[in-house]
DNA sequence: GAGACTGGTTTGCATTGCAAACCTTACTAT
DNA sequence: ATAGTAAGGTTTGCAATGCAAACCAGTCTC
């Protein structure tokens, strides 16, 4: 056995749970997120970041109104990204006992 | 979406390696899980360390004539984790896309 | 204008993963 | 004897992480 490729910042759960949230949408804004992925918001912005300067996401500031709005998509790099670690993570599984 | 429930400790590629090694043989020792796993030797180290403070490896230091061995069991405590945290990652893949 | 709320970001800190450096014992050559 | 090398690991040092508490800027309410 040797160690499998895997992409370290999709196989952190935070990012994976954010990044299959974002998949599903052409885009989303801060608040969305932080409902349905259920971390603070602390956690949120800083792996958005985290996400952002690895191009997997783009986050646009704008305002709803007189109160801010972050938007954030998935990127076509970070959507492939994440088909890849899909596909990584069922090899994964595969190669796992019974 | 709400974060699932997964096995911090296994999610580290370098233990599941570890923990994957170990549950298809009764015992191994350092020197056959360095060799499979790829890890370096202080990796391996304190991985091992890791996972025998959480219960789920058994060491047992020994003696091969004169030099020392290192024998490495998975708990059965380590079995049932590595299996829980197979069909945690089996969830994980069937909630991803596609 | 004091206080509270919204929408986030930054800070502080304990935990991690990693490999280089180290340690101990055994063997070898001089 | 002693210097050197190798085997088998462990410890150290350090940068990178994950997390939430604290913070901040703007808006709204009283």
């Amino acid at each position: 056995m040797t160690q499998p490729p895997i992409d370290r910042l999709l196989h952190e759960p935070a990012r994976l749970t954010i990044a299959t949230l974002l998949y599903a949408v052409e885009s989303a804004d801060f608040l969305f997120l932080l409902r349905e992925s259920g971390l603070s918001k602390g956690n949120l912005s800083s792996h958005l970041s985290r996400l952002e300067a690895a191009g997997y996401v783009a986050i646009e500031k704008t305002y709803r109104g007189k109160t801010p709005m972050t938007i954030c998509r998935l990127t076509m790099e970070g959507r492939e990204a994440l088909r890849r670690y899909r596909d990584q993570l069922k090899r994964v599984v595969a190669a796992l006992p019974d």
